[in-house]
DNA sequence: TCGAATCTTGAGTGTTCATTCTAATTTCAA
DNA sequence: TTGAAATTAGAATGAACACTCAAGATTCGA
């Protein structure tokens, strides 16, 4: 049970850990910067998350969290495609620390690595429905490929969007559907 | 002007420093764990390395130019593909490090992105002239559109690949062909 | 209002690690 | 063979950093 004002300092915490990353890598973020950020020292650190790599998950686990849109009721692939962009370019941050965890994170810890297949399974899961409904006609063979390509194509491009700001992420986000889900 | 010995010793931490990476992550690798594995001592790597960092830029370096065929004659663009299937399949742990300094060098330091993009749009040209001879018909606007599609969709596939050995890249890969190429 | 739970402070701890330095040894061109 | 340059050993250094702890302050349900 938490009081409101340590709530409060979590997610001071979680915010200041998420910019910091972004810009400065996961081993370039030091707990004193964080608490700096966050305006505190680092017992209130502790009081509240058991790690640094603790605070690092809780920002991943958020962004995870908000990447899709009502996971409830169905969504046409252009919807999702569009959710994903909207998702890199306006919380860029969270998008930053996403990819640095999953590749860091996903090559050298078994965890990681298998929570990040399972997110992707889950999402993929999500377009081949999407992809299903305007595409009746393809082999669930066919279907796996398709997914499995264009997911690895936002993905791409999504990190070259982040390597480069002024590149056109939504355009040629779009066009892939023109390429590939006629 | 260097002696064999310090050749010798010099590509024994390269390798030790390849494969300690892509074990363990860039922060994860020590220099007494490379040293341990190169079979020498600290002394010996920094009269050789200026850094750590150096090391594996040097890796880095040497992994950029292996993932690139020939770059003197042309190519087809399923050789291409290919030649990149294979360096993922048969230099795992250069394609991983590779990646990790990508991620994290690249999102964190102008220096290593500007390599990045600059090793990027070299890509982009060689496969958008293979792409060229085989659809001379697209606008050269479709041209770079599919290019980037094509090359986001096969780091995104590599990643994939690496994070589960099990995933059949050079099936996806040769998929994007048919989808996007032909 | 009371008081148990929670939160904050801030100094302290111990370790890990990259890097340096000096002296001894080895290489190899002339 | 010689000796200047290169290589190596191995201990030492010093800084950075994640994390701990005890004591006081604050919160908020009962």
């Amino acid at each position: 049970m938490r009081y409101r004002v340590g709530l409060e300092t979590r997610s001071r915490i979680m915010e200041a850990t998420r910019d910091l990353v972004a810009e400065a890598g996961l081993e370039g973020t030091t707990i004193k910067a964080i608490c700096d950020r966050a305006g505190i020292l680092a017992g209130s650190f502790y009081n509240l998350f058991a790690s640094k790599e603790e605070a690092i998950l809780a920002v991943v686990g958020e962004a995870i969290r908000e990447v899709e849109p009502d996971p409830s009721q169905p969504s046409e692939v252009a919807a999702l495609v569009h959710a994903y962009v909207d998702f890199v370019e306006t919380q860029e941050a969270a998008a930053r620390v996403y990819l640095m965890v999953a590749v860091t994170g996903g090559l050298t810890d078994p965890d990681i690595r298998d929570r990040m297949l399972r997110h992707h399974a889950a999402r993929a899961e999500r377009f081949a429905d999407a992809l299903a409904r305007r595409r009746p006609d393809l082999s669930s063979e066919a279907m796996r490929s398709r997914v499995e390509a264009l997911l690895a194509a936002l993905n791409g491009l999504a990190f070259h969007r982040l390597l480069d700001p002024t590149f056109d992420l939504r355009g040629h986000a779009l066009g892939l559907l023109e390429i590939g889900a006629r």
